[in-house]
DNA sequence: CTGTTAGCGCCTTCAA
DNA sequence: TTGAAGGCGCTAACAG
């Protein structure tokens, strides 16, 4: 392995210069570090990432968990999305095994003691989560994929999320299939209170009577609850079709249940299907879907890791100095101006490029609702 | 963090008499061991891995790829399966991006010239695999998750595998539905030349032809092709039955097709169907799959990492010695004894436990063909 | 702007 | 059986 050294020889400097020319190079002079940078090149130098991480203390590791069975479709994207973010920041991500929350914490102490992480991105997290609880009372760095459903307050500075906004995602469905004539379109959700179906329920109905394409009445008729499952989404499209017949299309809240209803419907049928999460599934059978923009979730989750990690060692940093609450924690500028619901409204505003939702004006850069896009066909 | 010299002061002993009483307990004075440990114990001491890595130039971590789409419904739980079995050993998993082969090999030459890992789990290889040519030109070690289908050799020593027997767990399924007194089994599969789809239905055929339940002709007949899809699915069952509506059961290459199946079907059909790779979707629709043992799987490729990897170190020390040819590389032995279809006839050895095929009595520990097991309802 | 010094935490000699 | 010295590769602080 070729070291700091051998380019310093190299290059007829000192280690320290090479360093510097990777590190700081604003400090050197363009004539050596052109010469630098010539011998990295020739020697195809890399830098020991274990020689910096124990002279830095500093792991440049993002870690997530994998779970005995895949919770969602769209988990592997996910972790390509974020793998390919952090590359792009030179940031590792490592993973560790969630068999439940407590061995969860277990590898959480663990991968800290070892110094092997330096932040975690947690999935899958629910109401009085207690990883949660356990990584603010360590002082850990981290971010949810995903609301905290449930908390009482949803935009506390110290639990900072990246979410899909299910919701408008759903909306989104609901006003295209409306514009392009639909007149009575239902919906099949998820039974119970899970907060991102009720979330996405809420997308249909509200833009429904918003436009008023059927009354409260006429929307609890046209609405069904179905588990997770292809046989489930078959049944619910039967009752659905059973007590309304008029439909002409149907909103599902995943790609499961579409592919149920799909395979219920008759083969010339006119209604149309859709589904959630774009997954390959959706894709061969030809069902319009909502797709989770995954890319820019990445990117905010690592930008949201990094900026705190910066802020936490700004804070250190500061500890000797006096006016240390001054300088510190600019993440949490505005966190707490959020609802409590994370209500989205509709006029709200949309940077466009990566369809981030912003709240009232004042940027919540700890909590971010991402805008799905419609994958047609 | 706490570090070895505070273990040392807590215990009242030297640093480097904690460091032994945790790499080399077995040089220490029991007395002074209890009392390290003691205080091990009490600061909740856990050695900093990066200080470690520098000093040992191991990094204790091994890299799997993740690519934008996941290319099997089995590969979270593989990654599950593959962070246990590692944790166990004290050993990390590290995730990168395969875009594309010539990026995979970029991400190769980072994470080593890094130091940031001394193994990789290859998957989805595919023949000539520019890869495996590349890590064994580097001298890198690592181990493939999938036979190398259509390499001339399947067990040359350089290019060490684990795989579950698709073959054998279909033809497991055929026995019992035969057993069961099914009497015309049809059988739907991938088109093409894909290995893994030939070598399932091989296992279907030769089992068909052993239990004397067809002709080849029939056989023929009670085949079918399908992309991997619910429709293709579908589509296939549909034909099967129209030409041999004497059918009385379905094996399929893999539980979206049988799920396909299983929905073209009548409700109240005796028609068994069957699938592959014991997915959640195809547990929610009753349908019996075969299973692959994944845990299974990764202890051998961690096995296998790990015992190459001594093997080459012990190369590198032996490099000064004399008889270097000797000790090195005991991972060898046998390597080519096998044969080159990797076929494994049903007489084999089958330690049970595991569940590995050896052959021929001659255990080739470089290339471990797993037996799935079968899930019924 | 560049080089020297020192040390991150650990483990492998080798001496006591 | 235990301890002292040295260095893995790198970078922060300072001296030149």
């Amino acid at each position: 392995m070729v070291s700091i050294k051998d380019v310093a020889r190299e290059a007829g400097v000192s280690p320290q210069t090479v360093s510097n020319c990777i590190n700081n190079p604003a400090i050197v002079k363009p004539a050596t570090r052109t010469l630098v940078n010539a011998a990295i090149e020739r020697l195809n130098y890399t830098p020991n990432a274990s020689a910096r991480r124990l002279r830095t203390q500093r792991s440049n590791t993002i870690a997530i968990g994998i779970a005995p069975v895949s919770y969602s479709p769209i988990y592997d994207p996910l972790l390509h999305a974020l793998v390919t973010e952090a590359d792009a920041h030179g940031i590792r991500v490592i993973l560790y095994k969630t068999d439940s929350h407590q061995d969860e914490i277990r590898q959480f102490e663990q991968l800290i003691a070892r110094g092997d992480v330096d932040a975690f991105v947690l999935v899958n997290t629910t109401h009085d989560d207690p990883r949660i609880a356990w990584l603010n009372e360590h002082r850990q760095t981290f971010v949810l994929f995903g609301r905290p459903w449930g908390r009482a307050d949803m935009h506390e500075p110290d639990v900072p999320w990246v979410d899909v906004d299910g919701r408008a995602g759903i909306a989104d469905v609901t006003r295209h299939l409306i514009l392009h004539g639909c007149k009575h379109i239902g919906f099949i959700g998820w039974p119970g209170l899970s907060g991102t179906g009720m979330d996405r329920r809420l997308g249909w109905r509200q833009t429904m009577l918003d436009a008023r394409m059927a009354t409260p009445a006429e929307l609890d008729q046209l609405s069904e609850d179905a588990e997770n499952d292809i046989i489930a989404g078959q049944t619910a499209c039967i009752a659905l079709l059973d007590r309304r017949p008029d439909i002409d299309a149907i909103i599902c809240v995943s790609d499961t249940i579409a592919t149920g209803v799909a395979l219920a419907l008759p083969t010339d049928t006119d209604i149309t299907v859709t589904g959630f999460d774009n997954t390959v599934s959706a894709q061969s059978l030809g069902i319009p879907s909502v797709a989770q923009p995954l890319a820019g979730a990445a990117r905010e989750l690592v930008r949201i890791t990094q900026e705190r990690l910066r802020a936490r060692l700004a804070e250190a940093a500061a500890g000797n100095g006096a006016d240390a609450a001054a300088t510190v924690r600019p993440t949490d500028a505005g966190a707490s101006g959020g609802t409590a619901t994370g209500a989205t409204p509709n006029g709200d505003t949309d940077d466009g490029k990566t369809g981030r939702t912003t709240l009232c004006g004042e940027p919540d850069r700890d909590h971010v609702l991402l805008t799905p896009t419609l994958a047609l066909r």
